[in-house]
DNA sequence: TTTATATTTCGTTATTTGGCAAAATATAAA
DNA sequence: TTTATATTTTGCCAAATAACGAAATATAAA
């Protein structure tokens, strides 16, 4: 039951709805997801933090990066289905539409650069 | 975005995914899942509104009663997905396996009793 | 009608959770 | 090594939420 719980509340929260979609075109670093979110990098970091709990996502630490990508088949039957559900659901809704939007000129600038920007406080 | 928030927050409570889980045995009322549920009745209406809230469940009143069930094929697709998803994630859950025992007995005894004696304070 | 009763709504309280900034950690560059 | 920097952890505050009892609503029985 802890496992499923922790899959639903992980869900519960439009935040990581869309890090989680976000992450359907591929893998991110912090900062990346960081920009995109427009919030603290410390709350970016908690919301991975539960995502991973719930095996939603998966990480690799590449020099100073974190990168996170979405589970694969190694995951729990439970949470594969959870993210096919997710990303059905989640397919034509605008705000979604608008990240990968936003995204795609974020991933134009490399890493180095928007954490840089990031450290003297966007906001 | 809303309506796929709604879905997510309601199954992000673990009395309400054992009430759904509840549910997929056929209608119940009120005082059936309250019994079941072992909390007050006022908490037990708010999460039904909630799951309803999400399009979750509908219900039918019937007399003084109002029974609650499952939400059919006329809720949206998003909404059948995911209960379709619950109803697999919770399979095998000794939880639910106990909730479905319990609630065998519950049903043994008529509405009305339950009710009355619910009315005098069970706890 | 009056009374009983099944459910919901309201008001309150305790707990959980999302947010941030600051401190801690870990890694790479100088 | 020392310094810079990407990320996480910690501590705090505000907002959301789950729980209850009491009051309100609605329906049936007397």
């Amino acid at each position: 039951m802890l496992e499923i719980m922790n899959v639903t509340k992980a869900l519960a929260d439009e935040s990581r709805v869309r890090m989680l979609a976000a992450l359907e075109g591929g893998e991110l670093c912090v900062c990346q997801l960081t920009e995109l979110m427009e919030l603290a990098p410390s709350t970016v970091s908690k919301h991975l933090s539960v995502l991973r709990g719930a095996r939603l996502i998966e990480s690799r630490k590449e020099g100073r990066w974190i990168y996170y990508r979405l589970s694969q088949k190694d995951a729990p039957e439970l949470v594969t289905q959870a993210l096919s559900w997710l990303t059905e659901a989640v397919r034509s809704q605008q705000r979604i539409e608008d990240d990968r939007q936003r995204l795609e000129e974020i991933l134009k600038t490399d890493p180095e650069q928007l954490c840089r920007k990031q450290a003297q406080g966007f906001k």
